[in-house]
DNA sequence: CACCATAATGAGACTGAGACTCATTCTCAC
DNA sequence: GTGAGAATGAGTCTCAGTCTCATTATGGTG
């Protein structure tokens, strides 16, 4: 669960970037909150739907654009022709995914040797990274069981 | 350039599987044979379409899927929208990408220390990592110097 | 070479995620 | 409460990629 505390942090960002309050907006906000992992547009307003608060797709877009416009939101594109939308933790932790191969599922990963790899880079290649991408593909560990 | 090398290895690898030869398709890997980096469907009708050979979009997407699906070409997501396509070494020699968020540039790289990485991870987490993906996002060398 | 089964092509219709428009509604400072 | 500006919603539009199906190319066989 991205936690009560990512919604603060969310409404005390978005009011110091003298943003109005908005009702759809904190919809989404509060149907990102529930969630420890990435979420798409469509799921999005599916909840929302089902929620008894239907909400406009324009709008979510919206408000999802202006979330990882300010560093909220992260925008993760795990290849199936659709975005999805993870909200991000103020301070930088994060985590990696891997897509199965087999059974389709999306499984979060997070691996301190692996940041460190990539904070390396900057330096070896001459460039500024300011942020990062890995997405794997292969066989979770159910799956790895079973085979 | 991804060289004669890597044409006679697509002819290999596809005669391999028992299909057919065709035009259309050779047309489509004479354009990538002679690029080092990720070209979009788009890209390759248009040159194709230059060059005085049109071809239709669905058989594009059609050899491109044929390509990926025996490894011979990476299917690549810089997230715009599109995907891109890449030739890709037999040995499984690769690289990775920077997006400069200033010019829009795609940039190639390649870097042991972060293969190394990647490769440990299948011990640390317990999972079959088949093949991965990773994308920066940052400031080119380029764009660096006129900071 | 002629024939046939099968594989591949092309033109265009279709799909679905996401962007755009604009008239209406909400916020909030005064 | 009022007004200016921000946000919303319904719908339209775009565009990458897929699907369909009638036509054409390929390669093996006699
Ligand atoms: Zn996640
Ligand atoms: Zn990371
Ligand atoms: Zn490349
Ligand atoms: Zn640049």
């Amino acid at each position: 669960m991205a936690s009560s505390r990512w919604i603060e942090h969310v409404y005390e960002t978005l009011a110091a970037a003298g943003l109005n309050r908005s009702s759809a907006r904190d919809r989404v906000i509060e149907v990102l909150s529930g969630q420890d992992c990435a979420l798409s547009a469509a799921e999005i307003e599916h909840r929302l739907r089902a929620a008894g608060r239907p909400t406009a797709r324009a709008t979510i877009y919206r408000a999802l654009d202006l979330l990882v416009e300010h560093g909220l939101v992260e925008r993760v594109i795990v290849g199936e022709g659709q975005a999805r939308f993870e909200p991000l933790e103020p301070g930088g932790h994060h985590h990696h995914h891997l897509v199965c191969v087999q059974c389709g599922r999306l499984v979060a990963f997070d691996d301190p040797g692996l940041e460190r790899a990539i904070d390396d880079l900057s330096d070896r290649l001459g460039v500024t990274v300011d942020s990062h991408e890995v997405l794997l593909h292969g066989a979770c560990d159910r799956c790895e069981a079973t085979a």
